[in-house]
DNA sequence: TAATAATTGACTAAAATACTAGGTTATTAT
DNA sequence: ATAATAACCTAGTATTTTAGTCAATTATTA
């Protein structure tokens, strides 16, 4: 598993299309204006997440993309590994003598088990989260009472700063 | 945080010179033959290491590499954050219109919390968990009972395939 | 004093990243 | 039908990062 910028790109995008999607589809034009991400970088991207299957294209006027599944059914390790292409984090491929005679490739098992912790936090982790957590913290934006300095817990059950928000409007 | 090959490479220096270390201290020649880095490229992540800490240096002959601190007092976070100069991972510095008039950067605080998710658990593996890890798989690996295909199990008590050996032979 | 090994800096090749340009194809609205 | 739309596709480019080379300097030890 590799964390770049590029999958947080694919990430964003993939937010920005489960936020904006209403009965019409969703543009690459808008997400590209929205997110200020290039248009020609976004239709990469979504050539690789349509290919697995994350998004769904709607061609001619008034086409655009659609989130391919379930909001539930779709997870961050899954878009990220759709644009990275995963090269393999062991680097010697699961052989075991990668390193010569000896046979080690000391951190294999270390890096397998790394990728794998970080991969079940990451899958865990669906659009529908991401989205309930935006609209949260969208509200929590409007929220002139809340304290700025309050960070947010995200992927998490408490609204911190609504709730003591809601406490000093009611 | 970034996760590439680069903070690997520096992990694997890392480990092999908390491993090596005797009375004398380790040369990074050593770690370039063992671990199949160029000794220049080692050179470079172990500048950074040591600005950080980590690594202590001796010149001269007979001079090298000590581990900077305690194997408990260094984890992997520290030692790939060493190396990769963390830029920041909300890509707008924390600010808050980092997007334009309408100030939103939405994905700032979804990546923000992934950040310190996987932080936390880089965190939580010390160089002294490593070092024990390994040795065991050495052992692992020396035991020839041992199924191959029985993956070991990293940074937990477990110790799969040695306790069934001792099992086979006590 | 010679050998050793860290330290520094400048430079390079290759890869990945992010983007640009220019087309094609399918679909819709006029 | 035709024009507009927007996905789709290919090729190319600039920038950055990665990984490494080369050549020197400095501190230390034998």
């Amino acid at each position: 598993m590799r964390l770049t910028t590029k999958g947080r790109f694919a990430v964003t995008a993939m937010l920005d299309l489960a936020m904006s999607e209403g009965d019409k589809p969703v543009t690459l034009a808008g997400i590209s204006e929205r997110q200020a991400i290039s248009l020609s970088y976004l239709e990469q991207l979504f050539s690789r997440l349509r290919k697995h299957g994350l998004v769904k294209s709607v061609r001619g006027p008034g086409g655009g993309y659609r989130v391919g599944r379930s909001h539930e059914e779709i997870n961050i390790s899954q878009i990220i590994t759709a644009v990275d292409e995963q090269i393999d984090a062991t680097q010697c491929g699961g052989q075991e003598n990668c390193h010569g005679e000896d046979g080690r490739c000391m951190t294999h098992d270390l890096w397998a088990s790394l990728n794998s912790k970080i991969l079940d936090y990451l899958s865990g982790v669906s659009l529908a989260d991401m989205v309930r957590n935006q609209r949260e913290a969208n509200l929590y934006k409007e929220n002139a009472n809340c304290d700025k300095n309050a960070k947010q817990v995200m992927f998490t059950t408490k609204k911190t700063c609504l709730e003591s928000a809601e406490t000093v409007s009611g």
